[in-house]
RNA sequence: GGCCCCGUGGUGUAGCGGUCUAACAUGCCACCCUGUCACGGUGGAGAUCGAGGGUUCGAAUCCCUUCGGGGUCGCCA
């Protein structure tokens, strides 16, 4: 070893002891006679004092700049008093060089890495080494570490195993499109990266394992977002004999425990909520609402029929629907604010924002209380009914927006936008607004999913969550029936504070219910076989009952080290568009590695 | 794929039709300084304003195209 010891290490209680310490110039304060440098690494930062008497140490030390490795040794001491730091862990104290020694020169770096400034992604990306050597990224990646290895242990006490499943795996025909790659053995066949583990997962129970985890890599080659990458890591987890409360008990278990060990500080409060999905889609307009605030959906639909205010009437009488948000202290607004809102319901796939500002309360106010676009389309009587209804107070703005039924799903103003856009609404303000507690993890469990979803682009019914996943035992017979958007599923969601961090399910464990359910499907015999049958078959040599969750890492993680994007808690992530800029990749290749896997390329698309 | 935002010395920003031969902070270089800790002081180097085209007497500033990054909707069981 090149030291004796790590700078961040020394304490009051190494006084007098002689130490080799290596590491990085974080920053130089040369005096002239007296050289001051704090030296960084991975443990932290001391200061290290160079006297000209010590004329070797302090000639070396005058060389020395930002970023070089450096090696020092010298004598601990404690400081002159009145020059601790008390920011500093190792303030008390500091290292009197006797001899120093260059290990490394570096180039001026592309950004600051010894102060917390905002930096371009794309300079931070290319110079990913360098970013981690920033102290939030490093700090980020320890709280990642300490999060995996309670994960780990966690799960041990509770006889868990863990599993390693393929890489290499099959592709699935629906779910998210799948990195395909091609077989140099099977001419024209390909391999997928695992979306999941799911299938291995349920084998293992077939197997006998009883309860099973991995930490797993997932790719899935869809449009990225803050809290997506094209591959990224879940905590899979798999049990035989359970039900749907012992995995979420112990969801809540080890969340809570995840806390208590790395972030004490943070407030997660216990139990966590349960909703029903058509609960948190009532009141939120969402299936992963942020708890910590309230404003919360109500619908107008039935207190405004009657009015002749044609977009109202319109959604009525076209069977769609009406809802707003009640925003406190929202009258305050400016005209500006309230104009930027309109226009992002209005890119939200709303047709419009009907505001109403109350300046006294609803039942008390007078016209001159009330400033709304709608005042004397609606009157003064209609207005005073919505905002009782709204609960609104002196001082509160009601948001509403309408949207008619009959028309396709995804236009804009038709009844399946006005829940989404209120819930942006929504987030959005609580945002501005500064509504959520930033040190609270709100967890929630979401139960009752449906167990089908309506695909409009391809007219066919599709599995909500995975087509594994069981019905409730009373919505079995509603699979005989037209309306399979009404069957419930043993399908739960855990969430936090706006976001969804895993989704799992009891799952189907015998070959008749699952044939049943690629019946309903309407999968075709020939895709049945070669994408699941081996799960059929594998479900008539003694399947248990099982289900599971699936949490995400990488949200989990940034969740407790408080970041809002998940590349902050990923060594080396891609860009929004799947690029690598450290390493470039994706990249071509020769002709003879494209030859060996049998693909021509096709011409470039203009 | 749609919409929106951003792209100016190493870094972060300002400038938004002529006063920009581009400003500020920080970093960098040199010199001075023996108790600093975002040390301080003096001096200096450093960008043709993402790229291409256009409008104009004149463009970092306006328009078009394009590239890159980000956000969001679609998409993501």
């Amino acid at each position: 070893m090149f030291k004796t010891d790590y700078c961040g290490d020394l304490r009051v209680s190494d006084e007098g002891r002689e130490v080799t310490l290596a590491g990085w110039v974080n920053r130089r304060r040369d005096q002239g006679g007296l050289i001051f440098i704090d030296l960084r690494d991975s443990r932290g930062l001391v200061q290290v004092v160079i006297p000209s008497e010590e004329a070797q140490a302090h000639a070396v030390a005058s060389e020395a700049r930002g970023e070089y490795v450096v090696r020092i040794t010298g004598k601990v001491q404690r400081r002159r008093a009145g020059t601790e730091n008390d920011k500093l862990p190792t303030g008390e104290i500091e290292v009197r060089a006797t001899a120093a020694e260059i290990m490394n020169s570096a180039k001026t770096p592309p950004f600051y890495i010894n102060e917390d400034a905002d930096v371009d992604e794309q300079l931070r990306l290319k110079y990913r080494y360098l970013d981690l050597r920033r102290e939030r990224m490093t700090r980020n990646m320890v709280i990642r570490h300490q999060v995996v290895k309670y994960i780990r242990d966690f799960l041990t006490d509770r006889n868990f195993i863990e599993v390693e499943t393929p890489v290499l795996a099959n592709p699935s025909p629906e779910g998210a499109r799948d990195y395909l790659v091609p077989s140099r053995n099977y001419p024209g066949n390909f391999y997928a990266l695992p979306q999941s583990p799911q299938q291995f997962k349920q084998l293992l129970m077939v197997a006998g394992f009883e309860r099973y985890f991995q930490i797993a890599r997932c790719y899935r080659d869809e449009d990225l977002r803050a809290d997506r990458q094209p591959e990224f890591t879940q905590l899979d987890l798999e049990m035989s004999f359970v039900e749907q409360d012992d995995i979420l008990q112990l969801m809540e278990d080890l969340y809570t425990g995840i806390g208590a060990a790395v972030r004490p500080d943070l407030s997660i409060p216990a139990p966590f909520p349960r909703l029903t999905y058509a609960e948190s889609m009532r009141r939120f307009g969402t299936d992963k609402p942020d708890l910590r605030f309230g404003m919360e959906l109500f619908d107008l639909t039935n207190a405004v029929r009657g009015t002749e205010f044609i977009v109202f009437k319109s959604a009525v009488d076209s069977g769609g629907a009406i809802e707003g948000i009640c925003v406190t202290g929202g009258a305050a607004f400016s005209r500006k604010e309230i104009d930027a809102l309109t226009e992002q319901a209005k890119q939200l796939g709303a047709k419009g924002l009907v505001t109403i500002a109350y300046n006294a309360a609803p039942e008390a106010a007078t016209e001159d209380d009330i400033k709304s676009p709608v005042l004397k389309h609606l009157g003064l009587d209609m207005i005073r009914s919505i905002g009782k209804l709204a609960d609104a107070k002196a001082g509160d703005l009601v948001l509403i927006v309408a949207g008619v039924g009959g028309v396709p799903v995804k236009e804009p103003g038709s009844v399946t936008r006005v829940k989404p856009a209120l819930d942006a609404l929504r987030r959005g303000l609580a945002e501005k607004l500064e509504l959520a507690d930033p040190n609270t993890l709100l967890f929630a469990f979401l139960v009752d999913f449906p167990l089908f979803e309506w695909n409009a682009d391809e007219e066919r019914w599709d599995a909500t969550h995975h087509v594994f996943t069981s019905p409730k035992p009373e919505d079995i017979d509603l699979l005989n029936g037209d309306d399979l958007g009404s069957v419930r599923s043993n399908h739960y969601d855990i969430t936090c504070n706006g976001w969804e961090i895993g989704s799992g399910s009891i799952r189907i464990h015998t070959r008749e219910l699952q044939q049943r359910i690629f019946d309903v499907l309407k999968f075709s015999d020939e895709d049945t076989k070669m994408m699941f049958n081996h799960m059929l078959e594998a479900f008539q040599y003694g399947a248990p009952p099982h289900g599971g969750i699936a949490p995400g890492i990488d949200r989990t993680v940034a969740l407790y080290a408080q970041e809002s994007d998940i590349r902050e808690v990923i060594a080396f992530p891609k860009t929004k568009s799947a690029q690598d800029l450290m390493t470039g990749a994706p990249l071509p290749v020769e002709q003879r590695a494209l030859d060996d896997v049998w693909i021509q390329l096709a011409p470039k698309k203009d």
